[in-house]
DNA sequence: GTTGACCCTATACATGGGTATAGGGTTGAG
DNA sequence: CTCAACCCTATACCCATGTATAGGGTCAAC
């Protein structure tokens, strides 16, 4: 299939499939003669798989590594455990993934139970969404950023 | 306390409270003759759960959503079913929001999988990360963005 | 009463993730 | 052969979500 037809079933934008591409999101299409980009089932896939990702809160990097692991997987496949560092990479990545994967079903789960039991129980104000319970399981703070300058009562040091 | 505080121990940039603040999503704090902000321990929670909200894919809009649910619930608790116009609203939310969130947890339920297979058996490429398999459930689509212009053989309609 | 950590407003800049536009080629139905 | 609907590259632009900077007050310890 060609562009069009593979952004519109995937309900993206053309030029988002070319976005991709050049962010290696996607593989280079073969090309026909006249230039044009042809695309298989399997990109479909996997488009959506990285829009529905993206609903998730994985960045197009983290997206990237899950789709990585999959690349390691497969071209180790039959070479048993092979232990290579390929592998070991993808290992890694799978288990922080999967951690956080965790952690994300369980706020979810919170997140959901007032919402539940707002809806199913007519004038119900017992299992209100209080903030409290809503804070009852926290996420994992995401990879380093927001320097934060401030010093609170830590006098006289150099944050260069 | 004030920003620096809140701000330190939220894990946030000072400039994002300040943020918030403008965007709505924090009530604006009680100041100081001398204009300083002042909060408190629920300005934290608030913050922390704005945070992980995030990192599960929702956009601030969609947060201060969820905090309006509460704030309507809170507002008519013990007016039993009152019914009202706010009610109505926040209900509504809340469905569509539960619905949503049965979605994440479902697909990152599936998402999970494969990585667990991973991680558990050595050198298993039975239960591969495959894109068949993580496509098997797919996430409702987010209310329209992508115009998507292409027509794809529909020929000849104005996209205006 | 000065100094350094903290606060204020206002405004500009940055980054991720696209989207649009300019300026052009390709292809197939009529 | 023409025309509309497609495709191409390159580049500029846009929005959400922050971050940084300029230019200036506040306050407590020294």
């Amino acid at each position: 299939m060609r562009i069009g037809e593979l952004s519109a079933r995937a309900g993206v934008n053309v030029q988002t499939i070319r976005f991709y591409e050049r962010e290696k999101l996607l593989r280079k299409p073969v090309r026909t003669a006249s230039g044009y980009r042809t695309f298989e089932e399997a990109d479909l896939e996997r488009v959506r798989f990285i829009k529905d990702s993206q609903q998730l809160g994985f960045s197009l990097k983290e997206i990237k590594d899950l789709l990585e692991i999959h690349e390691s997987a497969k071209s180790i496949a039959g070479t048993s455990q092979t232990k290579s560092k390929e592998w070991e990479k993808a290992f890694r990545i799978a288990r922080e993934r999967l951690e956080l994967i965790n952690q994300k079903i369980d706020f979810l789960k919170v997140l959901r139970k007032p919402l539940a039991a707002v809806l199913e129980e007519p004038g119900a104000e017992k299992a209100m969404v209080c903030p409290a319970s809503l804070m009852a399981r926290r996420l994992a703070r995401r990879s380093g950023k927001h320097a934060q300058t401030a010093t609170v009562s830590r006098p006289r040091e150099k944050t260069a």
